[in-house]
DNA sequence: CGTTTAGATGTAAACGTTTACATGCAAAAT
DNA sequence: ATTTTGCATGTAAACGTTTACATCTAAACG
């Protein structure tokens, strides 16, 4: 029942070194002692003690992904595209969130002497000072998801935020026509949602749409926000033909706002959003947006940390930005343009 | 930059057996030294090293939640009720999702030995009896989640799929009156799918609605299912007035089906859920459904195995089971009773 | 035939912590 | 004053594995 390596090298009669080696493909190790031992191992099903075998490697076969709290379809899709890259790699993953009263830097802390991880994915809303400090301790190679402004020191994989804002917004003015708009940001204090509203007001500049016709409007990415500001744009007397919600959560909010206000999407007003989650092409009418593949990012950013942990990072001493590429759509929540 | 318990010894001029105790509380060290050695501890920000505390003591801070494949909103939620407990109990989560080539049996089997875990909560879709040998093994507490038909060694958490469907088929027959369902099951030997089917069976015979006009059409809990056998349903020449679908997804997919039939819900056809996930109160019209309390579902098996980690298992030798209510959520996608 | 060499195996330490047991010392009991 | 008691601390083993180094054996070489 207990099948270590000590009771294999009993039977084989041989020092526990040498199953240690045999096990591990070693191939300073006869190819006849390697066929005996690996018989008598799965004779007695054996299964190495991972824990042991981290402790004194130093390492863990463990990989930690932090997120700011667990909620939404968001992050399953994360966690999903995460862990099937990491299990195929003979990794696990652990979620840890940054609860309620722990902070990230209080988490970080613990979690980067514990032993436990052998790398870090880290989904940061935004990438301050102490936590750079504490993360240069980590021992272990790291990972970012998310804008990362302000990271010249880790490998990071964020979605395109600037394209897929600039792509709407300019789809928006040019093939619809629209000359008033806003946009319903995230915090500014939040790297993605930084990045959008620098999209969207370049784009709004770069086709001469006067400062007072491209306002922002700053909301927090949930739902509740979304109804609130939403109610208070409808409610502007320079009230925008269309607002563009920095994600689909927030346009959820503003179809509900439209609804309370009476008015009609797209007619009254028009809206969009980013991400495209689930629930947005259900919805009446359906949700223009800009569709996040979440799923690729979580898998572009374990494949960096993979490639890290097996060495054979082609270029070990460059740090990889990869951008995940967005794409426009189209559906009803905004002005049809004539086809031709 | 080490920081070891044999460092803080060194400095404290003490053996480190009696900074281990000092650091965790045991009684029988001088309130003097403790300070001493905390101070200490303070000053070279001391973290444990948790893998080497958890080999030691064979156990692990570290549970593990095994689920059958990470997909949607459904884990997301279950993910975050089990990890606040944990997080709570300074226990982390590991999320192992049983993929493609891999099966449940193998997986459990590395784990269990791996010494990485110190508890398990397992979603099984059904509970075979290699599942239970391989489960005998473990050392560690384990909680099952689901179903859970023909367990009768570990403690469970299972939404009350019975009250459930029971419920929603009772009040499609008692309040409006409908005389012909039909169930658009999931797979059978899923436990969950299989209470569902029981109860509506029951509750129909209840009534006294003839077997012809009860009809259960087996499907697989995915939406392109629902698509596919909602269409079926549709055609029959017999075509019952409702369509009680085993979750929302299947719903989903009998909206689209209605769609291309050119069937109108509920006038044309009704259709009910389980489930409420997201986007069902969005859908047009609004989906009638069972309330699954998912998050609530994690809370209570994370709750369990905390106990029985504690060991303050008030009852430790019977097995719990515990059962989550469901809610009815009447929506549009049935006909309105007249009120009154 | 003796010596070198290379390859296979063994020996033992190491990882950081916990903990059973031993020791020592001071206060309490005689 | 001597013995007992009890409590604080120290000693050392243990957990299962890896791995640097030592040792042994047999083949290759002169």
């Amino acid at each position: 029942m207990v099948s270590t390596i000590k009771e294999i090298a009993r039977r084989a009669n041989v020092s526990i070194a040498t199953v240690s080696r045999a096990l591990n493909n070693n191939p300073k190790v006869t190819e006849q002692t390697r066929e005996l031992i690996q018989k008598i191992a799965d004779e007695l099903s054996y299964k190495p003690n991972l824990a042991a075998r981290n402790f004194v490697k130093k390492t863990s076969n463990v990989i930690g992904l932090i997120l700011p709290d667990i909620a939404d379809e968001f992050f399953s899709e994360l966690i999903k595209g995460i862990d099937e890259v990491c299990y195929d790699n003979d990794y696990y993953t652990m979620v840890i969130s940054t609860h309620r009263y722990r902070t990230l830097e209080e988490t970080l802390n613990s979690l980067i002497r514990s032993g436990l991880l052998g790398g870090l994915i880290i989904l940061i809303p935004n990438f301050t000072e102490p936590i750079k400090k504490l993360l240069s301790f980590a021992k272990m190679p790291v990972v970012l998801i998310g804008g990362g402004l302000g990271n010249n020191e880790y490998d990071i994989v964020s979605l395109d935020n600037y394209q897929g804002i600039y792509d709407i917004t300019k789809y928006l003015i040019r093939k619809c026509n629209y000359t008033n708009l806003v946009h319903l940001s995230g915090p500014i204090d939040n790297d993605d949602a930084a990045i959008r509203i620098q999209a969207f007001r370049d784009c709004c500049n770069e086709f001469n749409i006067p400062s007072q016709n491209a306002q922002i409007i700053q909301g927090d990415f949930t739902r509740s926000s979304g109804v609130l500001l939403g109610m208070e744009i409808m409610n502007l007397k320079n009230k925008p033909e269309v607002i563009v919600a920095a994600n689909d959560m927030m346009a959820l909010g503003c179809y509900d706002a439209a609804k309370k206000k009476g008015l009609s999407i797209p007619d009254d007003i028009a809206v969009t959003g980013f991400d495209d989650i689930f629930v947005s092409q259900y919805l009446t009418p359906s949700l223009t947006t800009v569709r996040a593949q979440i799923e690729k990012e979580g898998h572009q950013a374990a494949e960096l940390l993979m490639s890290k942990l097996n060495g054979n990072s082609h270029s070990p001493n460059t740090i990889n930005r990869i951008k995940i590429p967005t794409e426009l759509v189209i559906r009803n929540s905004i002005k049809q343009i004539n086809k031709g």
